[in-house]
RNA sequence: GGGGUCGUGGUGCAGCUGGUUCAGCACGUCUGCCUGUCACGCAGAAGGUCGCGGGUUCGAAUCCCGUCGACCCCGCCA
């Protein structure tokens, strides 16, 4: 072992002791005679000194140093002298007397610097992850990870989950997000796909009496990248039999809890608050409302529609809403300000904007002579309005309005700074829909999945009027991200190929897709449910990450690259002969698209 | 698939109403000086076909078109 202590470790315990220490150059300061470095590893570092009076040798070996070679040194710890205490340093009263030193390994100069406060590229950071994670911040990001990790595992185990790994290589499953696909070698033209959850199969080990289960899976899913969205992720993911929703979220709240205090200090106040979809997308616009702050939305169809604004009667008419929300005190906005309000709620998809201000107790804009003294007062009524507030109002088809507004909120709640960034506040979303309306391919889909249980009261539905029904599922959310969800799931054969029915899966396709699940359900199948929630995106909130690439050690660009590896990359021509593949050009444009048959 | 922002020495940015204060600033790198600093300091130096391709023009980092890439968003993500 190259090492006594690691650098951030040694204090003032180790005083007149000889220590072994390695680690990166830090920073290195050469004031012509003395000579300091700071030695890092992951724990911190701590000052080395060099004089020349003291030792020649040693001394000259150091001002061949450069930043991020990799030293092995010996030496004596000593209190530095009066005055020169550094008190951000955990090693601060202290400084080593080097006796020794030997280079393990020079650097090339540094395509930028080893530092928190850097202001480098993504790209840049990706293409160097290995120097990009020697930064502290870095380190405290992957240690609270590995921490996070440790608690979830271990308060599950004490509540008696039993860990079992799923398989990374399953079967494709055309439900849901597109799989990523892995060419059988020894089954020619057949795929195996990635496991997008490992729902069935977590269902399956309910049925074989597993009774509670969880994983720390890796999740695969196709689709276009966000700040909060990779291909591959992980999920905390959990299953257990004889338990209703309450169950669920009890165990939910204990572990996130149990994480919160023994990860960062603190108390997150379970249970959380719990709101009905309905009332959520009513009073948020989003099925997963930031309550750090309020700015509720108002529904001011019913005043709205009748005042001589043609585009809100007509919008409310077509089945459309009118809602709005009052940005307290933004009386005072510029033209030039809720104009760039207008583009930013238009960037979102909503084709406009209308406001209103409030002056000496009345609403007035550029649109004010189209609605009545009466109408006015009754909307000032509604958004609670008082003097030198800013109403802003949208009208579209429901889904619309409520995504602008849902966008326009959390934007003014940045812009004006009501939100506390503190704060952790949870909450529980329940009473989803069992279905939601598929307007391109006209028929309903499932809107959790299609494992979830509609509530025994909505059966009745089931035939005439599935948009109706309520499903056993729960969201968790926290500071406005959608941290999980989870749901009583279907046990029966019947139920199940009720839902596959409702939601156009032809009984030949629910064999093919599912049919070992439904065999399953007719050997003594216990009740079961569970939940799942993004171990990133936790992490992400945890930390106050802006995305979810600084919790992922090796994440992929917004075109699912790796910038450090160059994956993904073209095969060789005999690999791809194995796998019985063939890359050809698409047919419709010049470009290098490319298909697999 | 669509929209937005961006691309200038190793890194981050300025310049962008076209023309020797237009190739500049900061950090980094290199050289020299400096015995108590801790983002040490001081002096000097090297380093860029301004993402790529085409066009307009007497002249393009600057204007136009295309293309590639990064990020954010919409679609998509049960």
């Amino acid at each position: 072992m190259l090492r006594s202590n690691y650098c951030g470790e040694v204090n003032l315990k180790q005083l007149g002791q000889e220590v072994n220490l390695s680690g990166w150059v830090n920073t290195w300061r050469d004031h012509g005679g003395v000579i300091f470095i700071d030695l890092r590893d992951r724990t911190g570092v701590v000052q080395l000194v060099f004089n020349p009076t003291t030792n020649k040798e040693v001394h000259a070996v150091a001002q061949s140093v450069r930043d991020e070679y990799v030293l092995n040194i010996k030496g004596i710890v000593e209190h530095r002298p009066e005055g020169t205490v550094n008190k951000n340093l955990s090693t601060g009263e202290i400084e080593i007397k080097v006796s020794s030193i030997e280079i393990l390994n020079p650097s090339k100069a540094l395509p930028f610097q080893i530092r928190d406060d850097i202001n480098v590229a993504e790209e840049v950071r990706l293409q160097y992850r290995y120097l990009d994670l020697r930064r502290p911040k870095m380190f405290k990001n992957f240690n609270m990870r590995h921490k996070v990790s440790f608690l979830v595992r271990d308060y599950l185990d004490k509540q008696g989950f039993l860990e079992v790994e799923t398989p990374i290589l399953f079967k494709t499953t055309p439900e849901g997000a597109r799989d990523y696909l892995v060419p059988s070698r020894v089954n020619p033209g057949e795929f195996y796909a990635l496991p997008q959850s490992p729902q069935m199969l977590k269902q399956t080990l309910m049925i074989s009496g597993f009774d509670k289960y969880f994983q720390i899976a890796k999740c695969f899913r196709d689709e276009d990248l966000r700040a909060d969205r990779q291909p591959e992720f992980t999920q905390i993911d959990i299953e257990m039999s004889y338990i209703s929703e309450e169950d669920i979220i009890t165990l939910t709240e204990g572990l996130v809890s149990y994480v919160f205090k023994n990860a960062l200090g603190r108390d997150i106040g379970a249970p959380f608050t719990r709101l009905t979809y309905e009332a959520a997308m009513d009073q948020y616009g989003t099925d997963k409302p930031d309550l750090r702050f309020a700015l509720p939305l108002v529904n001011i169809t019913e005043i709205a529609k009748n005042a001589e604004y043609k585009i809100f009667a007509s919008i409310a008419a077509a089945g459309g809403i009118i809602k709005g929300l009052n940005a307290k005190k933004c009386g005072t906005f510029s033209r030039m300000e809720i104009d760039n309000l207008i583009e930013f709620v238009k960037t979102i998809g909503a084709k406009g904007m209308s406001w209103f201000k409030v002056e000496n107790g009345k609403l007035e804009s550029n649109l004010s002579k189209f609605f009545s003294e009466e109408i006015k007062t009754e909307m000032m009524k509604a958004f609670k309005a008082e003097e030198g507030d800013l109403i802003l109002i949208i009208a579209d088809k429901p889904a619309g309005a409520n995504q602008a507004l849902d966008h326009l909120r959390r934007h003014l709640g940045e812009k004006l700074s009501l939100i506390d960034k503190d704060k952790f506040v949870f909450e529980w979303v329940l009473e989803f829909p069992l279905f939601g309306w598929n307007e391109e391919e006209k028929r309903f889909d499932a809107m959790h999945h299609p494992f979830t249980s509609p509530k025994p009261e909505d059966m009745q539905y089931f035939d005439k009027e599935p948009g109706k029904m309520k499903a056993r599922a729960y969201d968790l959310v926290l500071n406005g991200t959608e941290l999980g969800g989870g749901s009583i799931r279907i046990h029966t054969r019947k139920i199940q190929e009720m839902m596959f029915k409702a939601i156009g899966i032809t009984d030949e396709q629910a064999k093919d897709r599912f049919g070992f699940l439904l065999d399953a359900f007719e050997f003594g199948t216990p009740p079961h449910g569970g939940i799942a929630f993004g171990l990133d995106r936790l992490l992400m909130l945890m930390l106050k990450e802006g995305s979810l690439r600084d919790v992922i050690a090796f994440p992929k660009t917004q075109k699912a690259q790796c910038p450090l590896s160059g994956a993904p990359s073209f095969a060789e021509e005999k690999q791809l002969r194995d796998l019985h593949i063939k890359v050809v050009e698409l047919p419709k444009k010049e470009d290098k698209n490319t298909e697999q048959v």
